[in-house]
DNA sequence: ACGCTAATGCGAATGCATTTGCATTATACA
DNA sequence: TGTATAATGCAAATGCATTCGCATTAGCGT
């Protein structure tokens, strides 16, 4: 049977905190605030589990390379600030997806990467 | 001096020819058509040096990893087709990046990438 | 045409993210 | 509480794209 562990609830509750979608190194860090111990190998193998279980999915960023974020959030997009390095999820779309496309290409899915400056970064720049 | 080589020239035709993004698995075999003995670290070297040149940049895909693709074609996104797995380039730009965003986000770039089915995979599907 | 040397082809080596083996730890059922 | 075993931490191993070393080939200036 699949066991409760201290490590696989504080993984989970980084991404409940952060709300965002996370590469390996972010949730190794911010895991570590809670279980000190904290392992590389043991983030991966958590990560693969709560994916197959449905909880997180994998993301291909252009600019951060593999994120992961909860499921369930539905269609939104993701902002790069690279004053701070952190992937933000923009509710919402406002890509018209028939227009998108010229004539003859049929547009079943799209992802959208915005580049910029959060708000955070923008009120106290470093 | 640099010199002008069959390989390179070769390589430089097959995006001229093609006139979308590449990858190198798809450039050594489109190359090959032309020059038979090209090889893999040959074509990483030239792509390096036409991305030195200015000639060739480089993208990442969400799907499909590193893509390589001419410069100077000015602001465009990405579809690709999950028919013949081909990368286009897509003139344009319908998003309008003041809305993209929620109130506090400076937008400054982004990359749209599109999924779906090309005119000509929807003409003829295998 | 000749000769210098940049560029190639090849296979081995690298760097990186991810995974695995194994001894140890700790969860949860009896 | 004791115990079976799932899960961890660690380090080594893997898989992958990309790079490198080196002997050979082939542009290009003479």
């Amino acid at each position: 049977m699949q066991r409760k562990t201290t490590q696989r609830t504080a993984i989970e509750q980084v991404f409940l905190n952060e709300d965002r979608a996370l590469g390996i190194e972010e949730i190794l860090r911010l895991g570590r605030t809670q279980v000190e111990s904290l392992n590389q190998a043991t983030v991966y193998r958590n990560l693969k589990l709560l994916i197959d279980k449905g909880w997180l999915k994998q993301i291909n960023h252009p600019a951060m390379g593999t994120l992961y974020e909860c499921t369930g959030k539905g269609h939104h997009h993701h902002f790069h600030c690279h004053g701070c390095n952190r992937v933000f999820e923009l509710p919402g779309c406002s890509l018209n997806q028939e227009t998108a496309a010229p004539e003859g290409f049929i547009v079943e899915d799209h992802e959208i990467f915005l580049f910029g400056v959060c708000p955070s970064c923008a009120a106290s720049p470093q």
